[in-house]
DNA sequence: CACACGGCTTGCTAGC
DNA sequence: GCTAGCAAGCCGTGTG
């Protein structure tokens, strides 16, 4: 039975590295993409854009407009309770 | 001067607009990588993998394997000094 | 050199030991003031309170109210010039 | 109505302060604990220790020893299969 | 001395 | 409802 483990294994192993050579391939393009993003931040924050807004509007963007503005009513009621305001 | 502010304004926005698209687009690129990275875990999960481990292994590959090892050594060392192992 | 080296290794590993034992102690210190947090969350939302603006109001009292007017005023400038108010 | 509407408002408007404020008592108290701690980190690394392996120490000692083990034994077969041992 | 980088911590989300 | 995984923000570190 050896021969037919070492062939198992051989089967397993390769499937294992398989997969996580697609999962690696994935991470690279992550990677990719997130170096990308952060040139083009970089390029704002040169510019003079403040980089820690345009990340929150991007955020925001994300986001169903309705359920940000309830939020924010809810924020501001909340705020305003509490002499935030 | 308005319609220079105006024009002016209009340039930021465009600008403004421009750059957050840039990020949106790989915002986009690196949720596509996510979700195909995701399904290969699911799949792996689905086979009997454990998905956990498969993590942790692919943030060891990422590491310099000397590093690694060294690392391992001193776990080692302050794990039997404290009676860890 | 025997029972010098074993001599060593247990102060060594006392101390070890000891500073591993206070790091914990904090820890728990931090659990315990975690978890009557979370009750005092978990209170305000069976109450009827949302949460999640707890939160948000709990970090903005956090900061200076001069940072997060600034703040929001420049999120408002660049919303506006982007068509989100 | 507006009297009552007023007194209401007040009772909420001190109910909402006292559950913020206690939400911050248990906040300082985390906080407290958090930078004791890491004050033991500090003269630990100052003392040689390594602080990274430390905090690994610290986090294994919470998990069950079973659990670990089995876990560290499914990680060095993963390892095995890929040759990464 | 500012700035980018990596690690850590925290908050959010989705899946069991 | 709870826990694990994910993403964001924060902070301390090292470098130009």
């Amino acid at each position: 039975m050896t021969a037919k483990e070492g062939h198992n294994s051989r089967i397993i192993r390769e499937h294992l590295e398989d997969m996580i050579e697609r999962i690696e391939g994935f991470e690279a393009d992550k990677k990719y993409a997130a170096d990308k993003q952060k040139a083009v931040y970089t390029e704002a924050k040169a510019l003079g854009y403040d980089t820690k807004i345009l990340r929150k509007i991007v955020a925001l963007r994300k986001r169903d407009p309705g359920a940000v503005a309830e939020e924010e009513a809810t924020l501001d009621m909340y705020r305003e309770a509490l002499g935030m305001l």
